[in-house]
DNA sequence: ATTAATCTCCTAA
DNA sequence: TTAGGAGATTAAT
């Protein structure tokens, strides 16, 4: 990043079946995406006022997010730009992403996967806390004995996206 | 420095 | 099945 980079946000609205989510790219990668609001969100600026390069990155998301909302795996992610977390945020998210389509995890099994096998609480937080969900699987964590647990983004989608992985629950 | 709020978990009633 | 507390972390006061 050069001395000039004044922090600009691009959003861009990403029209899917299951509703119109909303990326938002920094000119470091894509910051967060947004479920679906029910409002018209036509915010997305038009093409031509945006970087090429996140223009190349925004159409990887779409294809990725297409891919993750029909229990696929993506060909490919765009950059994520987790640095708004904390350390151990990031410690969480980057735990969540190495677990496969299908597959599922506890609270507590993250916890100690990161090395604090007493943060399982905190675990949750950090889920709920995840700014890009979908991509960065956060549904795959259940509560202990593979019960549903929460969800901030709603326990529709939580049950939504597991059951279209083929991940099973009780 | 305190408090309140979390996508939890275990125990006991 | 429900009630309550321990516990780590974070944002807000």
């Amino acid at each position: 990043m050069n001395s000039h980079t004044r922090n600009r946000y691009f959003p861009k609205a990403i029209a899917t079946p299951d509703g119109t989510f909303l990326a938002l790219y920094s000119d470091t990668g894509l910051v967060s995406l947004s479920f679906p609001t029910g409002r018209s969100e036509g915010k997305s600026p038009a093409d031509a006022e945006m970087p090429a390069q996140i223009r190349q990155w925004h159409r990887v998301t779409v294809t990725a997010l297409e891919c993750a909302l029909a229990g696929r795996v993506p060909p490919a992610l765009p950059p994520l730009e987790v640095s708004s977390g904390t350390d151990f945020q990031q410690a969480v998210w980057r735990e969540l992403c190495r677990i496969k389509i299908g597959e599922t995890r506890s609270y507590d099994e993250i916890a100690r996967r990161i090395g604090r096998p007493n943060a399982v609480r905190a675990v949750g937080g950090a889920c709920g806390a995840n700014p890009i969900p979908v991509l960065i699987p956060c549904h795959r964590v259940l509560a202990a004995h593979r019960k549903i647990g929460g969800f901030s983004g709603g326990m529709d989608w939580k049950r939504k996206l597991l059951e279209r992985e083929g991940a099973t629950l009780r």
